[in-house]
DNA sequence: TAATTGTAATGACGCGGTGTCATTTTGTCA
DNA sequence: TGACAAAATGACACCGCGTCATTACAATTA
């Protein structure tokens, strides 16, 4: 989080602060960004970037929240209307961060972010809280479980990790050059082969 | 690639040298190693780094495509056995890769390369080349595919994407505490999914 | 208005790691 | 033994980092 001086701070002169910030995540990964250069875009002193932040993490993680906090708001929605379909709610999620982070004039900066992704969940990256694990386990009574093979709470789980990482690596494949149209189709099959399976039904 | 000054020293010291490396990739993610430390674990001088590699990026792509290669060989053999069985050689490439990675001496330096596996493919660290689409469609005409809901090339490419993607999160857990065994379970199961389907069919 | 006090901004500084390169050492062959 | 190429060496200049003593500014009080 960012410090208490920050965010005193015009909204004018965090948002020039922001702006750099973003420009430079967007031109390199993380451990390649600069402090040099953020504050050289942002026209501000070194010692003033520690007032305001702890590390560039720090920044990027306030930056992202941001961002973050908006999807899962409209995903617990999601969540709550789509009651009984988990992979309806996975697609609007998909849509969700198409819209938000694809269709975008920050294109770059999000792009720079996907791409780099780990497979790893600890990291800083994890965008969207409620689709963890531990967080989407509390929305397990909610969902409609008759029509679906689970028998034990960690079944669902594996379910959500198979969507989660499905669902992400969806969303990198439209920062790679491939029609946003495509990608679509490709997640949509990609779910009905979760939901029916790959190999066919024996009349 | 390492330059030929390296691959032309004596056995012993290009041990030395790779266990230096081994051991200062195993102690953090590899945008904080320190060729510093390398270089004084191996006792040699810094200025032998530079004439042995271009740079650790390069050290590091060398150790592991060997490790990279023994496996990409046994798996390839594993795909001619099991003609017909997608499913069958992502489970043996899952429990080669267990074999090689985690019961391992050098568990420490594979689960530093794993967790910090990135979800987008262009990097490094795909190790195992066979089981890049690009190369895996190669394999396309071999697989029988008359049991399988497939009928372009393309849906084999999906399907060959969902996975690689679920077996290398498979793999990541292996790294983070939970037993092999109960991780083996819940990667066989998710496999299950993937073959028949979360919906439970209509009798 | 001037004095006081607390808060924010600043940039010079020491530090540590980088990649280079001129020099030295080693090895080989006439 | 000398001459030559290949390899090893570590001092060096460079760069970005995080810190911190100092300065500038703003708000408060008399």
């Amino acid at each position: 989080m960012p410090k208490e001086t920050f965010l005193k701070l015009s909204e004018e002169k965090k948002q020039k602060v922001l702006n750099a910030a973003k420009r430079e995540f967007a031109r390199v990964p993380i451990e390649q960004v600069s402090i040099k250069n953020i504050v050289e875009n942002a026209e501000i002193a070194r010692g003033s970037f520690y007032q305001y932040f702890e590390s560039k993490e720090d920044l990027l993680a306030y930056i992202l929240k941001e961002n973050a906090d908006e999807i899962d708001t409209k995903i617990k929605n999601k969540i709550y209307e789509t009651k009984g379909d988990v992979f309806d709610a996975y697609i609007e999620l998909y849509d969700l961060m198409v819209k938000k982070f694809v269709e975008n004039t920050e294109q770059e900066f999000f792009k720079q972010i996907f791409i780099n992704l780990r497979l790893s969940d600890e990291s800083l990256f994890t965008l969207i809280k409620s689709v963890k694990p531990q967080n989407i386990i509390k929305y397990f009574e909610m969902f409609d479980k008759t029509s679906l093979k689970i028998n034990v709470k960690n079944d669902f789980i594996l379910i959500c990790d198979m969507l989660n990482v499905i669902t992400r690596r969806a969303i990198v494949k439209n920062f790679k050059g491939n029609s946003q149209e495509e990608c679509r189709q490709n997640f949509l099959k990609q779910i009905d082969y979760l939901k029916y399976g790959i190999i066919k039904k024996e009349e």
